[in-house]
DNA sequence: ATAATTTATATGTCTGCACATAATAAACTG
DNA sequence: CAGTTTATTATGTGCAGACATATAAATTAT
């Protein structure tokens, strides 16, 4: 007996919640429909709706139409990570933020990240390759490809004012794109640009961006080594 | 103009998206009330309010009660990463899976870890260390920790035959946890349990569950050289 | 028996209305 | 004039009813 009144969506959400986990629905279990447990609940059939339909979003139960509503028969956790603009991210750490410029060039790039940005043959876009600093230390190498054909607005950008990160963030809207984790061995090269010791382990994201005309940007930010990406579920 | 009519919360979501991205809404920027809005799309405030309230969550607006919407100063990416058991990850991957543990002890844990699970001093925990393989391969090395006094059912489980991992996901509900990411250069322990070389980069997830009573469990699983997580955005 | 069509049903969403709640702005008061 | 109270306002959420849509299941046609 829960004695508390179900009135409200989040209420109706943890009635779900608690059946699912004192196990009277089962992993796999169709659940009573909206209408048997508006009634149920002396609600009204959206409110059911609301509860249930964010209980979906967050992968606990499984819906179909016609089908129905069943638990998820493995809950698959979902993390919502907040990906923040560099500076903000370092200056919101306490952290006074500085960005260097290490080289920009219109050149055609390697063979793989042509193909990710699915670029005409020899077609040539711009590379830029910078470093963000907290408090003077290397706090993220930035290596960057622009496709300037599809933003052609780069090509009058200085570079050395403002991060490529903040100014296409600020100005190119884009409609969707992915993000990878993963981790790498400091090299040599890692190494002298985050100054730390070659074969540390560094944090990296990859990062593409895409509008109807084609791949925005692609790029890989390693991180310097202690960094973490921290969330709650 | 845009010539499609605007009845639906997608349409209404697209339109402010529009605004957005034209800068006709720039950052910072207050925008029309929903009552506004929803006389200018010719629907009903609900539906104004659904796709608003969406956009909030994916961070492109700030809404306040009588302060009311605001294009987002600085638009904070929220990427939603899947969790899945490790089992399932495997599996659907198409590899073999097999759980090997390496050992389990109920000790009183380093200082650390007894201050991040808030345990009573020299209050003694389970510890299991395990080794997750795909096609015999290491795949991720399992370290963790369980408040066997939280959760004293974990006492009478064969972690032989089963993992943690997967134990704990379909035995014990939690209510909240928090997960964080990392890198990690591979020692000689990391090296030999994942069978790579020292030095390497090793991707790294952290992760708390609690519950009302204290926390379950703490687990630290390391990745073999490689892994990555993806998501789109 | 198999394929195409129809029907029934659960979810998805819109509408119009109402009241709740939070937070600002305005009015008031000692 | 500072501190408190009150009104105002935008969002948050509830309700009942209606129609839309996807799709499993039943039915009919080939």
């Amino acid at each position: 007996m829960t004695g508390t009144a179900i009135k409200n969506w989040q209420s109706v959400q943890q009635e779900v919640l608690n059946r699912i986990n004192s196990k009277l629905w089962k992993p796999g279990d169709l659940i009573p429909n909206e209408a048997q447990l508006a009634s149920e609940f002396g609600c009204a059939r959206a409110t059911v709706n609301r509860a249930l339909q964010n209980l979906a979003d967050t992968g606990l139960l499984e819906r179909r139409r016609k089908a129905g509503t069943r638990v998820a028969t493995h809950p698959v956790r979902k993390a919502t990570l907040d990906i923040p603009i560099i500076r903000k991210e370092i200056t919101g750490k306490g952290y006074a933020y500085r960005y260097a410029l290490v080289s920009t060039e219109t050149v055609v790039p390697p063979r793989d990240m042509a193909a990710r940005m699915r670029l005409k043959p020899d077609e040539k876009i711009l590379h830029i390759v910078g470093l963000h600093m907290a408090n003077g230390e290397p706090y993220v190498f930035e290596n960057r490809w622009i496709n300037s054909n599809v933003v052609p607005a780069v090509r009058d950008v200085d570079f050395s004012k403002q991060s490529p990160n903040e100014w296409l963030v600020e100005n190119i809207p884009f409609t969707s794109g992915d993000i990878a984790f993963s981790a790498l061995c400091a090299g040599d090269f890692e190494a002298e640009m985050l100054s730390c010791k070659t074969g540390e382990g560094l944090f990296v994201i990859d990062r593409s961006t895409w509008k109807a005309e084609g791949a925005i940007t692609s790029v890989r930010l390693v991180f310097a080594p202690g960094y973490r990406i921290h969330t709650e579920i």
